[in-house]
DNA sequence: GCCGTTTTCGGCCCGACTGTTTTCAGTCG
């Protein structure tokens, strides 16, 4: 078993003991040894039978290696087996619920024998909860719209998840001689901020006539899948352990480009190229483009030469929404997107201050390795007490350090100060203006702790927005994928506000955020706000997952010079809204 | 349940806010 898998295993063991009431300490020793396990790089299996060097991993004791050696083995271990026979799996999807927490649960448990989601909206059709404690009409209503979001999300797996999943089976398929390409198309290859299930398009020798029998047993083969749903000579459909449901095609290499075009998608994008071909003689399907009169083949091997056949320029994937690319496209307008390469530096990162789990240095470290030129340390203030915040004595202490380290790297890499300020209720930062002066990068933070009436959370943040120092607005709409709804207030007018007062709005790149997202995005870029890509890093390796953010700019057509910190430090600070 | 040490057990994560209350439990970051 993977190190992710034994992680997730560890993490949903904890929020069904936190559903049982047990003891608070006992429940965070496996949320952290989950943590622990995820960013080691030590793999978990080679060493399941070996318990001294398993505690030799931080957060690994006794207990737990012993848990981790009987999930190699048995793929459970006893406390999450009994568990699990007492409640049953579905009661943690009640968890994702907002609003839900364990305590709720237990009471719905007890009372009702509520073990789903299902259950909990059964319930409240027919009114039982109505006499419950604690569930009065708001409460009630906010768990119905609760439901009706999780039912938009579920059965949609985040890209890192995907990510890991489709780099784990392409590895397995490399292992197969014969093969000569292998792509994940669809929405993933669009660079979804979520995708339903992964399109795996291969071909080569091993898929031609006489060996794809052959292939595609090995494809079925697969030692991560839960269930094959289907099993044919030319494609392979699994579930996998984690529940994503994988598709495999087995592909001619002559008409690899035009099936590579067709499960790319999107459909809507198809539907216009599609008609475009008609207009031109041609018909486009999966296997080919190809003459309408007689059938004969224009252009099949590769999508450059479907696109050119059509008189367009080759689309990123990014782009095919059939948002007015295939036009672009016609015109040789196609924007020229922004790139991984282009960003220069990150200035959202946290530090064991607060909540992080690397050093200042260790974190400038990373990001110089990035190849960075500047990066900023961007602590919690003290309003997340949960973070261990700083209040203005640390703030100011901190920020020595901070300012040491930048000497230390000696001009490798530049280490602005910073701080991310909690935006209070009341529109008000909660760290005086005088520490906040000092600081070369001030983020407000939207937390949804304050979760108000529309009104008043518009009314709040565009206030929080008023104070001078603050230069970035960050986590702009609140939202957590596939756990929360963005929080209700007035973006458009927020962003409005940000770009007359030239804060910048932040592109959170961790996977679970992507706090814009790609719609959002092109709504801030229309209306001239100044836009910041970051990862919000807790730890050194979260730098890698700028990726994610990256293709949701590609994703809303934006390029280098959309994006502030593709500039060189000086620059950067400079494109910053001024400080008073 | 882990860790660190005081080698046998105590410490480990706190405060604002909501929705229900009439003084507070539960959730969230």
């Amino acid at each position: 078993m993977d190190n992710r898998s034994i992680a997730q295993l560890l993490e949903e063991t904890a929020d069904l003991l936190e559903i049982d009431g047990a003891d608070s300490f006992r429940i965070r020793s496996y949320r952290r040894a989950a943590e622990s396990i995820q960013s080691t790089t030590i793999s978990l299996s080679d060493i399941a039978h070996d318990a001294r060097q398993l505690q030799e991993i931080p957060a690994i004791g006794k207990s737990m290696a012993s848990n981790i050696e009987a999930l190699e083995d048995t793929g459970t271990f006893s406390p999450r087996k009994e568990l699990l026979e007492k409640y049953g799996a579905t009661i943690l999807e009640l968890l994702k619920l907002p609003g839900m927490g364990p305590k709720t649960i237990a009471l719905l448990w007890d009372s009702l024998h509520i073990a789903s989601v299902q259950d909990l909206e059964t319930a409240i059709k027919a009114g039982k909860l109505d006499n419950l404690p604690r569930f009065g009409p708001k409460h009630i209503e906010n768990l119905k719209k609760a439901i009706e979001d999780y039912r938009q999300h579920t059965g949609r797996f985040l890209l890192n998840v995907a990510d890991a999943e489709a780099e784990a089976f392409s590895a397995y398929l490399r292992r197969l001689d014969g093969l000569k390409q292998i792509t994940v198309a669809g929405s993933w290859r669009r660079g979804r901020e979520t995708v339903g299930d992964l399109d795996i398009l291969i071909s080569g020798p091993a898929c031609e006539e006489d060996n794809a029998a052959a292939t595609a047993k090995y494809v079925a083969a697969y030692p991560a899948i839960a269930s094959v749903l289907a099993h044919g000579q030319n494609k392979v459909s699994f579930r996998l352990r984690s529940n994503l449901q994988v598709d495999v095609r087995l592909l001619p290499e002559s008409s690899y480009g035009a099936a590579l075009q067709y499960f790319t998608g999107s459909k809507s994008h198809n539907v216009t190229l599609r008609q475009r071909a008609l207009k031109k003689g041609y018909t486009l399907s999966e296997y080919a483009l190809a003459r309408v009169k007689d059938g004969s083949v224009v252009a099949a091997r590769t999508e450059e030469e479907i696109y050119s056949a059509l008189g367009l320029d080759w689309i990123p994937p990014h782009l095919r929404e059939n948002l007015g690319e295939i036009e672009a496209a016609a015109k040789h307008t196609l924007p020229h997107l922004i790139e991984l390469k282009d960003i220069h530096g990150d200035v959202h990162a946290h530090t064991t201050a607060t909540d992080g789990r690397c050093s200042i240095r260790e974190m400038a470290e990373a990001a110089l390795a990035r190849g960075y030129q500047y990066m900023a340390i961007t602590d919690h203030s003290k309003n997340l007490a949960m973070t261990n915040g700083l209040d203005a004595r640390r703030a100011r202490a901190h920020l020595k350090r901070i300012r040491k380290v930048d000497e230390e790297m000696e001009g490798r890499i530049r280490v602005f100060t910073g701080i991310e300020v909690d935006i209070l209720a009341g529109g008000e930062l909660d760290l005086p203006d005088d520490v906040l002066a000092e600081m070369d990068i001030v983020i407000g933070a939207v937390h949804t702790l304050f979760n108000q009436p529309r009104k008043q959370m518009t009314d709040r943040i565009l206030r929080a927005m008023e104070n001078p120092y603050l230069r970035i607005l960050a986590h702009p709409t609140g939202r957590l994928l596939l756990r929360r709804e963005p929080l209700d207030f007035d973006l458009p007018a927020v962003l409005d506000r940000a770009a007359e007062l030239g804060v910048a709005v932040e592109q959170n790149s961790s996977p679970e955020r992507l706090d814009l997202g790609d719609v959002n995005l092109r709504l801030a870029h229309e209306k001239g706000c100044k836009i910041v890509i970051n990862t919000d890093a807790h730890h050194t390796t979260h730098y890698d997952n700028i990726q994610y953010g990256i293709r949701q700019l590609r994703r809303a057509w934006l390029t280098r010079k959309d994006v502030l910190n593709t500039l060189p430090a000086k620059k950067f600070l400079a494109a910053l809204r001024p400080k008073p």
